[in-house]
DNA sequence: CAAACTTATAGTTTATTTGACTACAAGGTT
DNA sequence: AACCTTGTAGTCAAATAAACTATAAGTTTG
């Protein structure tokens, strides 16, 4: 496709084409012992054979974005219920050294014990790393990781998606941890629980943990239903 | 550029175009009289020709896309002082008609008393609407609209943009209107003033309005300097 | 088996913030 | 001069958040 374009020193029209090559990256986050990771994985053919990145892919014409992304993280995961985000449009002409890709950026929350990672025909190994463990990744997939993170720290407070992180049942104490190591936080046991059990979102179970070496906590469970209910009638998350 | 799938059904490996148009759509937004107000084109050509939207353009391949839609901006308002952030990606493969075009939605905060509008070459005229009186647009521009303005609610409690949508010197009174209009929502005065006031962001010129019909108000500037300053020692913004 | 230890859970107290409201000041208009 | 509109200061009760204390319910250790 060629299009009519104003040539800003001369003033005369000039015309380009506005084709461009289109990739998706996604930021994976799994949470495992009290600690956040991401998945990454290395890539098997390529320029960039042999190095450490985000797990990507290209978009088919008749999908949507959205739905790329997922058939993409299918294809590496295997799983179907995990939260997905797009983030926004990286595109910085030489983000990539060969020819202008514009690529747009998810992120993703998956339970971590629920699936098990597939490297797929264009990686050759996948890994979590943990967040200071990530060193230097291809491309702006560093910029890519850093902007994912500012993202789910903020939605995080606003919108019940941590859940998407732990198992279906869960302690108040796990709970807290995973907002303690996403907002980078100390919070005070007593209050957190006092507050997190007010917005009536969780339903307690009748389980309790098992195997543990101290004073069994109750176990809870996200009541997504609820979740919307109150939601239209104007509660608002906020941790 | 030809890339490999795997196609989903057969399981075999199917070679596919990942070449895809590119355009930039961007809301503006402006503060007039005490509502918030969208900059809508009508389209000169094509088979939009006759048709409001949102003002938008193609991707150069030179150009960043924040680049490419300051550019747009350029064009069409000449002014250079804004705010502009991305919003995302939109790209259902029926949301243009003809081909598969993937659009980067834009928003922009402007001083309307700052600049005139020139419709270019690719739109016919170029009009403000308020925003209940905004109708069909093409494409699925009233999605991109829709989406900006969740945007714009959540981001302008958490980050004072919104003085981007004022003039240089405003009075309390018009700040407040301006985040009633945005928010939809109505304030206390003196409780609106103690908290903004509280924040020590605004400075207190010697100025008073002029040509009001009842006492003047006190003339205040946002100080960006501070806000910075604030900001590194972990001061956050919050309405 | 009891003491020590770890985590769970309940409750208290104080400081801070929010929200609603009252009162008065400072102009211009009639 | 009376009145109207908006600006500005201050008060007070209610709600929320933060810090802290205390106790319960288990495991592990000696």
């Amino acid at each position: 496709m060629i299009k009519k374009f104003i040539d800003e020193e001369s003033g005369k029209i000039v015309e380009k084409s506005v084709m461009n090559a289109i990739t998706i990256d996604c930021v994976i986050f799994g949470f495992d012992n009290g600690s956040l990771e991401v998945l990454l994985i290395e890539h098997a053919e390529g320029i960039s054979k042999g190095k450490w990145g985000l797990p990507g892919g290209w978009i088919k014409k008749e999908e949507s974005i959205d739905n790329a992304a997922y058939r993409l993280l299918r294809e590496l995961t295997g799983i179907k219920d995990l939260y997905l985000e797009q983030l926004r449009a990286f595109g910085e002409p030489s983000r990539f050294p060969l020819d202008r890709v514009i690529t747009i950026g998810y992120y993703a929350l998956i339970k971590k014990d629920m699936f098990n990672i597939k490297a797929g025909f264009t990686a050759s190994d996948a890994k979590w790393y943990g967040l200071n463990e990530v060193e230097n990744l291809i491309y702006d997939h560093n910029k890519i990781l850093e902007y994912s993170l500012i993202r789910l720290r903020s939605k995080v407070k606003r919108a019940p998606i941590g859940f998407n992180l732990l198992p279906e049942k869960f302690t108040l104490l796990q709970l807290m941890q995973l907002y303690e190591e996403i907002l980078g936080v100390q919070l005070d046991k007593p209050n957190f629980r006092r507050k997190i059990l007010k917005m009536k979102l969780l339903v307690v179970l009748e389980e309790k943990q098992t195997n543990v070496s101290h004073r069994a906590a109750k176990l809870y469970m996200f009541d997504k239903e609820r979740y919307e209910m109150l939601t239209n009638k104007g509660f608002i998350f906020e941790v």
